[in-house]
RNA sequence: CGGGAUGUAGCUCAGUUUGGCUAGAGCACCUGCUUUGGGAGCAGGGGGUCGCAGGUUCAAAUCCUGUCAUCCCGACCA
């Protein structure tokens, strides 16, 4: 590619619109560019980085056995009602009309759809295990689209679906993708980690997301050093922590707290560490008024809380209906004598002695309270926050903490969708059984932003050599020196005969501009030809990644290219 | 959806408080000359319904009302 004939338009300047490094350095380096809030124009380069990474997915998807396929982007209401999900969806669904008035929307997901086509084409056993993909544009109307590729509204994405026998089947192509995932993010050159995570509101039981860890991750992670224990903190387990208490339950006592709220306010004013206290949480499951009491010191994790309690919609309660069933404000609410509101106590809970909790009254705080005692809970249950440092619920060791951007997530559905939808097999025996369904998705356009924010550096992109959009870039100095043009010219051709992916900076502009944006948009391998290229016979050639710059003869340069891209190359490839 | 902020040239922004003359700068773009190994210099040039709609006024980028869009924080989120 001659950079004369490549739309690649790099702005000197950092967008206002753009917070972080991976939104800034796409829209920099001419990557791509902004159509509507979430929604992006891919560039030539962007285009190409995309596919490539799509390229890599393709082949770890298909030796994992799975069959491409394109499923439909609009989609039929019907199906949708049919499962469930039409109203559960919500706003976030994008959803529109045909000529006729019939109802469609834009896929958010594809479960609907693929299990439409197998319980239509899929009936005997003998058709299992199957494994289909599809590497498509998903549409969410997010709330809040932001941070550029990692949370758009149209978005790339690789879903796929398993369908198995039973659950052995289902864990064997589970087990098949989680290493196809490793693998892929692996060869994408990513620093990641798979995670015990949350199913969430897909359904299952079971699932693990990929981390790629970045400070501008929107997930939390904890992980153990010392055994492979890695967990999303929206699940990671906690351990209770009691301290150890030599007192021995006091009379409850109600003291006076005088517009002291919250927990630092109440740990001063009546002298008592925050792990002394009983925060009481208000929260509507379903509707339905419940509490949670978590220790001072701690915080309250809504996941765990939600998936005790079962429900599909949990929100802090408004304080005007705490203030009717507590009969006091928030800030002054505790366990103590609350009437028919079901008590969620974490696990540390029961081992407060002489804890301090609101009164239930405005202004007063009740000291000396003592779980068991003083109050009956519905439930003790681990929904508190895990925190950096405390011990690994496997091995014990301290966990460590960090941020990660989800690239990858893959769920055992079960037969939540193959039941709903009709989708059976008849087995050797004659027997309709629902099909056992997986599905697994990878953010192809997110995984592209997460490079980014690994591989980069105050000049720009440092693409891994896996992804890049091309592999070398070649900058003659001056292209006023017929000499150094024509070595340039030749090189490129000859490079581009042998199947390297190359650009030739063959615009008219000074090297030190050229240099900068090549810098910028992140090529792997850059030839410079200067002045000593036709003095002795030499080119610099230098890696995006590295500082030194060596010299190598043009004589053999274009196999030598070759040779050292192989080389880089092998850090990309699968180990074994 | 709650809170905050911003919309002026392709990009970054000034001008708005206190209404006033032809709406500005830097970068980018076009032409010419010089320059040419890390975002060149000089000269000349093109590009704007000041987000949109309405209102107040002799006069609106500037004041008022409405509306749309975008960004940030939060809530929410396969």
């Amino acid at each position: 590619m001659r950079a004369s004939e490549l739309l690649a338009p790099t702005l000197r300047e950092t967008p206002a619109e753009a917070e972080i490094v991976s939104h800034q350095l796409l829209l920099r380096g001419g990557f791509i560019r902004k159509a509507a809030a979430g929604i992006y124009t891919y560039l030539p380069l962007g285009r190409r980085v995309l596919a490539k990474i799509e390229q890599i997915i393709r082949e770890e998807m298909d030796r994992a056995g799975g069959q491409e396929v394109v499923l439909p982007i609009i989609q039929p209401a019907e199906l949708w009602q049919e499962s469930g999900r039409w109203e559960v969806y919500g706003e976030e669904m994008f959803r529109l009309q045909d000529r006729h008035r019939r109802q469609f929307c834009l896929g958010p997901t594809h479960e609907e759809i693929i299990t439409a086509l197998v319980r239509s084409e899929v009936t005997s056993y003998k058709q299992l295990p199957l494994l289909l993909y599809q590497i498509q544009n998903k549409y969410r109307d997010e709330r809040r689209p932001r941070f550029g590729l990692l949370r758009g509204r149209e978005f790339v994405m690789k879903d796929l679906y398993s369908f198995d026998l039973d659950q052995e089947g289902l864990n064997q192509s589970y087990q098949k993708m989680y290493q196809a995932y490793s693998n892929v993010f692996r060869r994408c050159g990513l620093d990641f980690r798979p995670v015990q995570a949350d199913s969430g509101a897909i359904g299952g039981n079971y699932s693990h997301e990929f981390m790629a860890l970045a400070a501008a991750g929107e997930a939390l992670l904890v992980y153990c050093r010392e055994c492979d224990y890695a967990a999303n903190v929206e699940i990671a387990e906690a351990r209770a922590l009691p301290k150890a208490a030599a007192e021995n339950p006091a009379p409850l006592k109600e003291v006076a707290t005088p517009g002291q709220k919250t927990v630092t306010e109440i740990c001063t004013f009546l002298q008592v560490t925050p792990d002394k206290l009983i925060k009481t949480l208000f929260y509507e499951a379903d509707g339905q008024l419940i509490a949670a009491l978590v220790r001072g010191d701690r915080e309250l994790n809504e996941v765990k809380l939600q998936n005790h309690l079962n429900c599909r919609h949990l929100v802090l309660a408004d304080p005007e209906r705490v203030m009717k069933a507590a009969g006091a404000p928030v800030g002054f609410v505790g366990p103590v004598g609350l009437q028919g509101i079901p008590l969620y106590a974490d696990l540390e809970i029961p081992y407060l002695v002489n804890g301090v909790a609101g009164a239930n009254r405005e202004g007063y705080h009740l000291v000396n309270v003592n779980p068991g005692r003083d109050f009956k809970t519905a439930a003790v249950v681990d929904i508190r926050q895990v925190e950096a440092g405390e011990p690994c619920p496997r091995c014990g060791a301290p966990l460590a903490q960090a941020r990660g951007i989800e690239v990858g997530q893959v769920f055992q559905l079960g037969t939540k969708y193959s039941s709903v939808l009709g989708a059976k097999y008849t087995d050797a025996r004659g027997q309709e059984h629902p099909i056992v369904m997986g599905c697994y998705g990878i953010g192809v356009s997110r995984t592209m932003a997460a490079i980014v924010e690994q591989c980069h550096d105050d000049q720009g992109i440092i693409w891994p050599l896996s992804v890049a959009p091309y592999q070398v870039v070649i900058i003659p100095a001056s292209l006023k020196d017929d000499g150094q043009r024509e070595v340039a010219e030749g090189l490129y051709r000859e490079l581009a005969a042998a199947g390297v992916e190359v650009v030739y900076d063959d615009r008219d502009e000074r090297a030190g501009l050229k240099f900068v944006e090549a810098d910028l948009i992140g090529y792997p391998l850059r030839v410079t030809v200067g002045k000593r290229t036709v003095t002795s016979g030499t080119v610099d050639v230098k890696w995006r990644s590295r500082k030194e710059e060596t010299p190598l003869p043009l004589e053999g340069l274009t196999a030598q290219i070759q040779t050292l891209l192989a080389r880089e190359m092998e850090k990309y490839r699968l180990r074994g």
